[in-house]
DNA sequence: CTTGCAAAGTTAGTGGTGCTAACTTATGTA
DNA sequence: TACATAAGTTAGCACCACTAACTTTGCAAG
């Protein structure tokens, strides 16, 4: 990251979109999707609060992006995860679903911005497209795991079924609704766990 | 509802909390748990934008008390969906999560305000004990369906599954997550199908 | 090399917001 | 009937999103 407290050389900034960016993402983990605000990133980045405008056409835009940038990492992140791992197997699905569930409990600013309703969200094409490719990734490891096509509708149903499993436990997780009602004790042999009763295989 | 148009005849509006909770029920379902202003339920319930500061320390404890409203809807919602099937029985498990996702449906602007982390939300025993009241709906149901006490480690694990899988489906429904990805053929039959597979009983 | 234009900054200003302080009015109780 | 208190009011502060008009800078064409 580049030094935001040494005042910037010329006048013009010459990479303040992508520092506006990094900025939000720091303020919305330590404050908070609503408690942020373009002005303090402004400042962050160590340039007047009208300037952001000059990159972004309004706030939601700036979020969207920021919520772009976090869905190519998530993306990585579960395909990585899944490559760990043999082709279709219980353990590549698991993987995928922890990758899920750490990159929200690292970032949960950013995964509810991902996630949420952002204003404007879901009329990007852009961002659809994005969701698309996380979800194909789970899409081809379900896929390889029942031996099926990934357009095959049972493929598509138990792949959301286990999508909506891990998205609650991450939403459930960050949210601290599980205080004084369950505690988990190993969260690799839940994910282990639903994985093999939603495809109904009983090992490998 | 009461009229909101004609001007109240007293000083003393004589109802002015409930009114507010009420119209900030409408405005976040119309614009959003961010969009909503306190100055704009204000003038919706007829009085200045100060008022509402005689009721509400902060905008923060008005947002929770629409949401501790939710949670006894919900709860109670889910109680009667329980109760019009045999306990214990597999549509009766169904039935709590089918309440569950049309009260996020119906409303998704208080779900997302009953289940997100409003500010001080996770610090309030108040909210904590109705949270633990929803959760000890289903986990009766899960007791009671494979025949084990509601503190049984099993139990829990169960019942938190089951609610991780209908919890997601709320928030990618109302999310418009599934845009493209996955079109649900029939939710009361994904709703049984999660309940047989996580429960692991055939049926009954 | 100059000139001009567009990109990317700036300041100043508007209207809305959360919230507080100080004031006013109504109400229930001694 | 007096009065404390609950529940309204207006006025005002600091902050925010966003716009308009201006200025600086880099680049590219002549």
């Amino acid at each position: 990251m580049s030094d935001l407290t040494t005042p910037r050389s010329s006048y013009h900034h010459g990479d303040l979109r992508a520092q506006l960016i990094a900025a939000v993402r720091e303020l919305v983990e330590t404050h908070g999707p609503d408690g942020f605000s373009v002005a303090e990133a402004a400042r962050r980045a160590g340039v007047s609060s009208a300037a952001p405008y000059k990159h972004f056409k309004d706030r939601p835009e700036l979020l969207r992006a920021v919520a772009s940038e976090g869905m190519d990492r998530l993306r990585d992140a579960m395909q990585a995860a899944a490559s760990r791992h043999p082709a279709g197997s219980i353990a590549a699905i698991a993987a995928i679903g922890q990758a899920y569930v750490d990159f929200a409990r690292s970032g949960p600013g950013v995964f509810r911005l991902v996630f949420g309703l952002t204003e404007g969200h879901d009329q990007d094409p852009h961002l659809e497209e994005k969701g698309a490719g996380c979800f194909a990734v789970v899409l081809r490891a379900v896929a390889t795991a029942i031996g099926q096509p990934a357009d095959n509708p049972t493929v598509k149903s138990r792949a959301y079924a286990l999508w909506t499993c891990v998205h609650g436990h991450c939403f459930l997780t960050i949210d601290r609704k599980t205080k004084g009602k369950f505690e988990m004790p190993d969260e690799w042999t839940f994910l282990t766990e639903i994985s093999t009763s939603i495809l109904g295989v009983s090992s490998t």
